[in-house]
DNA sequence: CACGTAGTTGAGCAGTCGCTCAAAAACTTG
DNA sequence: CAAGTTTTTGAGCGACTGCTCAACTACGTG
């Protein structure tokens, strides 16, 4: 690679990692080309002259950023096999990532998407990296549960991925109360859990009872 | 009531209103003094005159709009007697809401949050009029379900408002994803409720097995 | 070394922001 | 009706935004 080329890739992730560490930092409101660039110790006019836009940087950004971190979870994740580990996986990965901030870049981005059109699409690009992760998990754990044949996978995937960011946001105004939020879960999970090692007779009882809900 | 004095409701309430469509319809990014007052059709010193900041303004927006909505929905909260029915409730108001836009304030501020301080504490406060509810709702269900004696009330209410927010916000960027992530909630709080309904026997044996897997 | 291109810079434009203010308008009170 | 108060208005200030652009440097190629 070439100087200029290997200059050229540096100034682009310096700009990537400034917008991640604004996102972050000062939230979706404070992030501008200034801001960033500043972050980045670059001229703010490399943002445009690299990325055409803010929100083309930012979309990038949140590519980046997601990637990144599903690839870092991603051995973890194969080696799950019940909803309290799944449950418990992510209360581990928000305190790991509390003070890198990582996974915070996509409940900024989700916020600012709300308006931007541009940035909704590569923000629902970012969560699906996660949802397809989760939904994977989910199918392999359902399918030894007997719970598993009366959940969606692909439903309950969206619905924990958006939870999450939900209290990722929530922890941004109340940190004491989303805390608590993420004990309860964990503990529903150890509960989800028992009920997979529920005794043949129980298991049966269960199984039962759930068709005839199911049935109406 | 003096003419003068009714003058000044009606100019505050037009201008609450207005940040409430606003806020739904522009995002809080596009939420301004100027935006705002134009929604309202007055003129936009009158922000500044009558709440002081738009931030302030906001903040009583939240409180307003959140009011008006738990006030609306607290019969119905009171008849909930499952987790399948309260999934079912967030379900239901989730569509009812949808035009009206009233619960997506509380989503677009809870983004805002995360940049200002002062969106903050009344974005916490709105959240936990919703929190108190949902809290009352479910001491009353765990009360009555074999899984209650492992659930905290507190942190779960915290959970599923959180939850319930974050699905709102998805809903912004993958309209499809949010619709299937709530059926798939729907979906748990059925087989939920189909948990409490087990007989005499099962449910010895599930709160058995709970016992053990709490004990370690 | 010389020429062309890729990368970088600071200045600057048009627009929006929160907020202020003096003056006009509407109302209350004597 | 006149004087005083409250509400409303449009203009304007300084700060910030996304983005452009001409000038400048640093590199690739003949």
């Amino acid at each position: 690679m070439s100087p200029q080329a290997r200059a050229r890739a540096a100034t682009r992730e310096k700009l990537l990692d400034g917008a991640i560490r604004t996102l972050t930092g000062q939230g979706i409101a404070k992030t501008s080309a200034r801001t960033v660039a500043a972050a980045a110790g670059v001229n703010q006019a490399l943002v445009f002259y690299h990325f055409g836009s803010v929100d083309e940087l930012l979309s990038e950004a949140c590519r980046y950023a997601t990637e990144q971190r599903v690839d870092r979870y991603r051995e973890r994740l194969g080696s799950i096999s019940s909803l309290g580990e799944l449950l418990a996986f992510g209360r581990e990965m928000h305190e790991e990532e509390r003070e890198a901030g990582h996974v915070a870049v996509l409940a900024q981005l989700l916020a600012g998407a709300q308006t931007q059109p541009r940035l909704a699409a590569a923000t629902a690009a970012g969560l699906s990296l996660w949802v397809a992760e989760v939904e994977k998990v989910l199918v392999r754990v359902l399918a030894a549960s007997p719970l598993g044949e009366f959940a969606d996978p692909v439903g309950l995937a969206r619905a924990v991925a958006a939870s999450f960011v939900g209290i990722e946001l929530y922890e941004g105004v109340d940190r004491d109360g989303a805390g608590r939020a993420l004990d309860a879960l964990e503990q529903l999970g150890a509960v989800a859990a028992a009920l997979d090692e529920l005794g043949p007779v129980a298991q049966r009882a269960v199984r039962h009872r759930l068709r005839r809900a199911a049935r109406g």
